[in-house]
RNA sequence: GCGUCGGUCGUAUAGCGGCAAUUACACGAGACUGUAAAUCUCGCGACCAUUGGUCUCCGGGGGUUCGAGUCCCUCCCGACGCA
């Protein structure tokens, strides 16, 4: 039985876990290192793929919990996969629901998301924590995790076996296995009791992939977990190693300083011939420190999520254009930007778009931002072939970090 | 001319004796990292301050009251009705 998928190694980054390679899949081979627009319900919002492409966007995520939500992983099969169903082409990937395990169960109802800047002891909640005015919708048990829909209050049982049929039916070309993502605020015997539960059912997804027909055509990654803890991290990667998955993903949720650490941690143990997605992280700065630590694909709402909210990317850092200084501001988002919008409108215009609340703005502001953060990861891959990736790299932070007043 | 109902923070509203005063929008700022997100949070009379305080404030003027956006008188303005 041949791979889904086959991963080369171009060239390293000396002194660094970093690499830049080429990775085939059945629908295209992706450029890495790569970040992938996040594409949760099966449409990267407010873009069609034509513009994806435009933006040169190689790989696109989608969602296992939300789809077979909505519309139903088995409405998704019989248009033929995601692939045909959304008419996207290029490479895909579905994350396993994982990652709403955390957002839907600890993180329900409160302030803290995949990065934490808190560190307040207050927010030392464990999973177990039952808050009654923010009643959790995802509960954990050993065999899988009950999901209250947040569309309608229905309860499913989602356990490994059950994501990975959901994945085998969405069809794309990377599938996760189901993992929980944890709280960076959970004491380390919890980090200890989700790990191993984390395990198990990576190696639950993992054999319920294989006895299918699917694993010829669908790569499979396990995914990496244990919080800020050294030990647990190290033991992740060697648990996961030891198994035959066709990739890694990076996991969990972070306080600001702990991603970095995690990363290379893991990347120095994960098998150096297989990718690694480092899970849901987008933002300069941490890209370039993945990079630089081995991760080969990245995903992100950031990008998406922030344009539509009318905070743009530029080269001097990040524009809120709801600003009243931006209402008679003719220029382009981000002087010499070669995307669509920066080419063709003004940031007084996109001003407009906003406090208009027309459709448009948050089409041509995902356009900017997803060009820019692809464009700055794409931009690290050719630095790392001609061998200027240092020089990129303190370039570009230092004029981005450089708090400049237009 | 008579009668009725109204005039409150940019706009629209709430308020029926203890109010710097409700709500929405607008406005100002901030946040957003495997999408519960075209969302959310905060501010929006002024000046000090650490909790808090001082002043100014509900069309104008006068009055009743310990206390008035709220009650009374009067004037101005608006809508409607009758002439």
């Amino acid at each position: 039985m041949s791979n889904p998928i086959t991963f080369t190694i171009q060239k390293k980054l000396d002194g660094t876990l970093g690499r830049a390679g080429l990775l085939e899949t059945p629908h295209g081979t992706i450029e890495t290192p790569a970040f992938a627009a996040v594409g949760t319900k099966a449409t990267v919002k407010a873009m069609t793929p034509e513009m994806l492409t435009g933006v040169g966007a190689q790989v696109v995520l989608a969602n296992t919990y939300h789809l077979f939500l909505q519309p139903g992983d088995e409405i998704v099969a019989r248009a033929g996969g995601l692939h045909s169903f959304m008419n996207w082409q290029g490479p895909m990937m579905t994350d396993s629901g994982g990652f709403q395990v955390f957002s839907l169960g600890a993180a329900y109802g409160k302030d803290i998301s995949k990065i934490t800047k808190e560190t307040d002891p207050q927010l030392l909640l464990s999973e177990a924590t039952n808050d009654p005015d923010n009643p959790k919708i995802a509960t954990i048990d050993s065999d899988g995790v009950t999901f209250k829909s947040h569309l309608d209050g229905t309860s499913y049982y989602i356990t490994p076996e059950k994501s990975i049929d959901i994945q085998h039916n969405l069809g794309a070309d990377i599938i996760f296995a189901f993992d929980e993502c944890t709280s960076p605020m959970e004491p380390i015997h919890y980090q200890r009791e989700a790990l191993d539960r984390t395990h198990r059912w990576a190696k639950r997804s993992l054999a319920h992939h294989k006895s299918k027909e699917n694993s010829s055509r669908q790569a499979l990654f396990g995914i990496v977990q244990g919080g800020r803890f050294e030990n647990l991290r190290k033991e992740s990667a060697e648990v996961l190693r030891d198994m035959d998955f066709d990739g890694y993903g990076i996991g969990g949720s972070f306080a600001k300083e702990d991603m970095t650490t995690a990363v290379a941690w893991v990347n120095a143990i994960l098998p150096e011939d297989k990718p690694r997605h480092l899970l849901g992280i987008g933002e300069p700065e941490d890209l370039f420190a993945g990079v630089e630590n081995g991760v080969d694909l990245f995903d992100c709402v950031a990008p998406t999520r922030a344009a539509r909210n009318g905070t743009l990317y530029t080269k001097i850092g990040k524009l809120n254009l709801m600003n009243a200084k931006f209402v008679d501001d003719f220029t382009a988002i981000d002087e010499g930007c070669a995307c669509y919008t920066c080419k063709n409108y003004t940031k007084a215009y996109l001003s407009h778009l906003f406090r208009a609340k027309e459709m448009l703005a948050g089409t041509l502001s995902s356009i900017h931002n997803l060009y820019f953060i692809i464009n700055l990861v794409h931009s690290m891959r050719l630095a790392i072939l001609d061998g200027g990736f240092a020089e990129f790299k303190k370039a570009f932070l230092d004029k981005y970090n450089e708090k400049t007043t237009i």
